[in-house]
DNA sequence: TTGGCGATTGGCT
DNA sequence: GCCAATCGCCAAT
């Protein structure tokens, strides 16, 4: 069968994203909100061509674009594609499972809820910044995927958040009821 | 060379 | 709910 980028955001829903810290500190979380940005998306940062900063869209499957929005907050990606074709998935929203306390203090404190709700969060309580733009996360000691097989969560889906184009395609999705997940509560129901 | 704006967030009304 | 913060990117000059 096969599977896309679309497909791949909904099948990363409930796997865990690891992260290892310079001084060894190990953090955890399961991943409950992504959005798919597939090739030909007019919303999508590769949409107009490569360039040095969406370049690692461009790479194979599993590497890690990071990008700097609003001069302040990074935002966690997965290329999804063959090389040459500009596509990627964000990640949105982790539920914290291990290493918190870290986390907390990463982002300065906060209630739990809140450490890893959007994306900006997310990369701060990972310590996630450009540096880890353009690592393989199939081989990376610093970050990477796990499956843990866990069930399969009931998954919603909805159109995504923050965009002025293409704003009607329906590439967000969530873990129903998961108090972690980012965004109106309309989206999310 | 320039300036409008963004896959966001937190603080304030 | 509204809006400022803050800066790199990139389309237009």
């Amino acid at each position: 069968v096969p599977v896309g980028t679309v497909d791949l955001a909904q099948a990363l829903i409930g796997k865990l994203l690891v992260r290892r810290l310079p001084d060894g500190a190990l953090l955890a979380g399961r991943i409950v909100e992504t959005e798919a940005y597939e090739v030909g998306d007019p919303s999508s940062h590769a949409f107009r061509g490569q360039t040095v900063r969406n370049a690692t869209m461009f790479a194979r499957h599993m590497h890690a674009y990071v990008y700097l929005i609003y001069g302040m907050y990074h935002c966690l990606n997965i290329s999804t594609e063959l090389p040459g074709e500009g596509a990627a998935i964000l990640i949105r929203a982790v539920e914290p499972l291990a290493g918190i306390e870290r986390m907390i203090e990463l982002r300065g404190a906060r209630d739990a809820r809140s450490i890893a709700r959007g994306p900006g969060r997310l990369c701060a309580a990972f310590a996630i910044d450009r540096d880890l733009d353009g690592i393989d996360l199939d081989v990376d000691d610093r970050l990477w995927l796990a499956d843990d097989g866990h069930p399969a969560a009931d998954i919603g889906t909805s159109i995504r958040i923050g965009l002025s184009k293409a704003v009607e395609r329906p590439h967000r999705f969530y873990v129903r009821g998961n108090p972690h997940v980012s965004g109106p509560r309309a989206l999310s129901p």
